[in-house]
DNA sequence: TCGGCCGGAAGTGTATACACTATTGGAACA
DNA sequence: TGTTCCAATAGTGTATACACTTCCGGCCGA
């Protein structure tokens, strides 16, 4: 999350020559950038940048030697990202035969809104009763960035900011364990959300946002954690999640 | 969590030679096993035991040359392990330095602890009512199994058990995504309760665990929601998490 | 005697080398 | 024409090489 970073400049860089052609910087060691580890940071933070805005689609997979040039590192640290990236599940690692992006079934599908569920409405019902006025300023801040980016139609912002609302809620809890993975389980939404074409408006979120927002500043405990299932609800009813037709790419390409 | 795994064989291997000593095996790459990348996981397998089985004392420092020695590979699998144990925050990667193992903080331990109240409360609301009868006697059989390590006085053991029926909890509820949370917030459970002392004893553990399955039994919610909410409060009350003489040993290593 | 400076040893960060596995396109064959 | 097998190729798995940082102990000046 965050910063739009380098992100991958192409999706297909076609023809990917593989070996460096060797006229090219030799990158002898002596030529190492004495650059900190965050160096593979960034290549996580891209890939899941990447992936999160769609132009990377599941099922695509991810050659080491590509991400390596286009990043002009060598494989051990892409290797060492998609490691990351696969405890993430943005990515599954296939023995001997590569890195994927990852093409999460309906049942785990289910199960990520389920969970989120459990940590959302027990996040809102702690928040609430101790949320300062500042917070609460701060949300409404929040929701305008919101509005902006739907107005704007912007689709990468507004989706980034959408999930963003619930991010910012769990960190006002002061849990940084459950912020976390509220973090992990936010990035996953967001690419089963791409998967299975989630019909959910925009707008819908926004003003389900609006309203539970509403409830903070009333302190009305119930209505907010009432209103974080519910719309937490909708989001998952407006997923495709029955096997329509939809789900075929995923049964075509079951190993 | 599971099997018992090769696990490391000496703690400290005290003058560790850098460098293989030129003599032995010179592991050139014809020499190399086949084994598939499974090879990393007995790794992180291994380090995970020792820190839980308190093999391993919070702060020590894993030099990766020092582990890849006792394990005969070389130091690229190691760090691939070290990273997946950095994600699982059993060890901490400091820049440049290396690789230790975690000192979780009094605030880490409490909110690991409150989001461990919030998921499996949740889990036994859902898990209740749904239970089946071949269930409640597969926990009773744990229950015998729990019984019989805190007889033996068998620590290791007792203490893998007692952990294991909170995932066994979680796998019944058919949850990957939550059990696979709740597996990594049970074994940061088990260091925080190794850093700080817990006075809880396996015994009082075994009898809410018991008490828990009996609502259960009963179907009856409410009460085993209160016994677990109860359950996981004891276990939290019993560890010295006020800032006592025991808290000096991180406040001084405060970097 | 104490504190700062320097040089070497120990250790991490990254690139590269090389073995082995999977894949693919085509040739030989039914 | 379709199928099987094989060689060439692309790509992953692991080890190793080497630069760079940190750490530690001794030397020097105050």
């Amino acid at each position: 999350m965050s910063k739009a970073s380098p992100s991958l400049k192409v999706v297909r860089p076609a023809e990917a020559h593989r070996r460096v052609p060797p006229a090219a910087t030799p990158q002898t060691p002596a030529t190492r950038g004495p650059a900190a580890g965050g160096n593979t940071q960034r290549i996580v933070a891209s890939i899941t940048a990447a992936i999160v805005e769609r132009r990377l689609m599941p099922g695509t997979k991810l050659s080491e030697q590509r991400i390596a040039d286009i990043f002009k590192v060598s494989r051990t640290l892409v290797r060492q990202a998609l490691n990351q990236l696969s405890r993430d599940r943005l990515v599954v690692l296939e023995p001997a035969r590569g890195a994927f992006v990852a093409t999460p079934s309906v049942e785990e599908a289910r199960q990520v809104f389920e969970v989120r569920q459990i940590l959302e409405s027990a996040l809102t019902r702690r928040l609430c009763p101790q949320i300062t006025d500042a917070q609460i300023a701060e949300l409404r801040h929040h929701l305008e960035a919101e509005r902006a980016a739907v107005l704007d139609t912007d689709v990468t912002g507004r989706t980034r900011l959408l999930a963003d609302f619930h991010v910012v809620l769990a960190q006002m809890l002061g849990n940084h364990v459950l912020a976390q993975m509220l973090t992990d389980l936010l990035t996953r939404s967001s690419l089963i959300a791409l998967m299975y074409q989630s019909s959910h408006s925009a707008e819908a979120s926004l003003s389900e946002h609006v309203a539970i927002v509403d409830a903070f500043e009333k302190r009305d405990v119930k209505a907010a954690v009432r209103l974080t299932i519910e719309h937490l609800d909708h989001v998952e009813q407006n997923l495709r999640l029955d096997p329509h037709e939809s789900d075929l790419s995923q049964i075509l390409k079951v190993k």
